[in-house]
DNA sequence: TTAATCTATCGAAAGATTTCGATATTGACA
DNA sequence: TGTCAATATCGAAATCTTTCGATAGATTAA
């Protein structure tokens, strides 16, 4: 990311402390804050890594084998907030609906990991 | 991250949907949390880019004159959060205090998406 | 159609987070 | 020392999240 003005290192009494904020870009968080926020939960970070670890989709039943201390209603609700973010993709076969981790999660992760090294 | 068992696409009336869960590795998760929660809000998250992009140490006044519509109490915590996930470091110049991204903080997201990808 | 299974949604209780005003703490300077 | 300015902490109100039991929707098999 980009410069801001230097920041003065005098201290001088009743002046004010430092410049105005760079005109910082605006740009849109919204998405960034609900990857974040949905991966901020033990408990979708667990099913998120599970998914990963998996490698192909896998059906909810298999993760609420995982997260057996939670129950299924619980576990539908974190799905949903893991499919909301973008970060999660699903699919349905037969009864069953399998989960998988979207491609576009990885992609927008390493994004945002790049925005951070200038 | 590894594989997992195979998981059947055969559906089959009143038989187990899918096999045991992979012997997944427990990790801690316990810090990644704490980051994702921190970065999961968006006053937080705009604090933290303001930050990344300054590039150097900047004086809270500053931060506060960037979210302006916050009370200087609430901007005092989100700062602490974001402090004690570890992201942001601090470092006292006479009265004023001044916030950096703490350099573990970008390596800790990358090892995280780097994890993503198998 | 009927019954069984899998997953999602609803509604409410418990707990956590955000926010603020008031106040404390820390450091600089006269 | 006393005062001022910059940040942090405290305590309470409002809001949001997590969790569960109950129930609904969707699909399959008989």
């Amino acid at each position: 990311m980009g410069k801001s003005a230097a920041i003065p290192s005098t201290i001088r009494r009743g002046a004010p402390c430092c410049l105005a904020p760079s005109k910082a870009r605006e740009r849109s968080f919204a998405s960034f804050v609900s990857v974040f926020r949905a991966l901020g939960d033990e408990t979708r970070l667990r099913i998120f890594a599970y998914l990963a670890d998996a490698g192909e989709a896998t059906c909810v039943c298999n993760i609420e084998d995982y997260v057996k201390e939670l129950s299924q209603p619980t576990i539908s609700h974190h799905l949903r907030l893991l499919r909301e973010a973008g970060l999660v993709t699903t699919e349905r076969r037969g009864t069953w609906i399998y989960y998988s981790i979207a491609p576009a999660a990885r992609e927008q992760l390493a994004k945002f990991v790049a925005l951070l090294e200038d």
